[in-house]
DNA sequence: CACTCTTCCTATCAAACAAGTAGGAATACT
DNA sequence: AGTATTCCTACTTGTTTGATAGGAAGAGTG
């Protein structure tokens, strides 16, 4: 079982602009932090965070970070705005995003067997029952990552997760 | 989540292996010899299953399969004989081999964060919980993996396993 | 022992994919 | 107009996957 850098860096750019965006909450408050009507729109308190910046704070190669960026975009996950005050911001509150829809974002599947979704590998003679461990192993990441939001990795301590998950 | 095409081929071959381990066609029937079907029926004791056996019979490229069964053989999971009757045996008895073993004998670790084990990984600033959440999967897999063994993938039907691991 | 046959073993090479790089568009704000 | 940023496309590198060829080790036979 592999995850990719793909996907581990995909994670850690959107806890990166969770964090960003919650690094503002008080809407009123002391914020030198140009609120743009942008900000307003995506019904977040900060403002959108560069690639640039999510690529120095979690050493992620920028070029890379750009296509993983474009992907998430595409998948609904991230809004994206140009120029001047641009950058990323996500598209839902950062409790509602699991980390399994992160990684869903990216290669379509959670899971893949030479390439295929579990569920399309098709085994014949002896292999048969094998089809069905990699189903299991499917269950078993997907309980463990869909109940895990984004927001549970970046406040840990305030409310454990369930018991078996992270220990 | 990925699995490799070495994972998925080593699987197939082990159990193609125990079966034909318990299934070696009688020596008396000429002109009969099925060409495709291996190890289909239980029956009395079978000699080793040769590489060519094994790959037209899973449909694995030959050359490939080469270099699985080396490692295979030198984590210690097969024996090798060679001759005009040689081919591949299970070390051990396929009760007690877990698809486990057979994963862990080809990558060394069960689970790899860009190439790396997910004990190994390191994570700073936002993203220092990630860690957690691969480590939560790697025990949710290695909880699937370990309690299915060779056996059990060949006589499903027998004894239905553990809730939650293969329905 | 010499010969031969079968099979495992190894080394080399080509295609496909992931990972990382580079340069130029297009867009939005000042 | 000018600048800063996202966005798009092509390129290089390394690993995985797959194909081919040629030995090296065991088992039987004359």
């Amino acid at each position: 079982m592999y995850v990719s850098a793909r996907s581990d860096y995909a994670i850690r750019a959107m806890l990166a602009i969770a964090a960003g965006t919650r690094a503002h909450p008080t809407p009123g408050g002391p914020g030198d932090v140009p609120t743009t009507a942008i900000g307003e729109i995506a019904g977040g308190a900060g403002g959108p965070v560069k690639a640039a910046t999510l690529a120095t704070a979690q050493e992620i190669p920028l070029s890379f970070l750009h296509g993983i960026l474009h992907d998430l975009r595409r998948a609904g996950l991230l809004l994206s705005y140009r120029g001047v005050d641009g950058g990323y911001l996500l598209a839902r509150p950062a409790a509602q995003i699991s980390v399994g829809d992160v990684l869903r974002a990216l290669s379509g599947s959670l899971t893949t067997v030479r390439g295929l979704p579990t569920e399309a590998a098709a085994y014949h003679g002896v292999a048969t029952e094998l089809g069905n461990v990699w189903l299991a192993v499917h269950s078993a990441i997907e309980e463990v990552v869909d109940r895990t939001s984004l927001a549970d990795l970046l406040a840990p301590h305030l409310h454990a997760p369930e018991p078996g998950a992270v220990h």
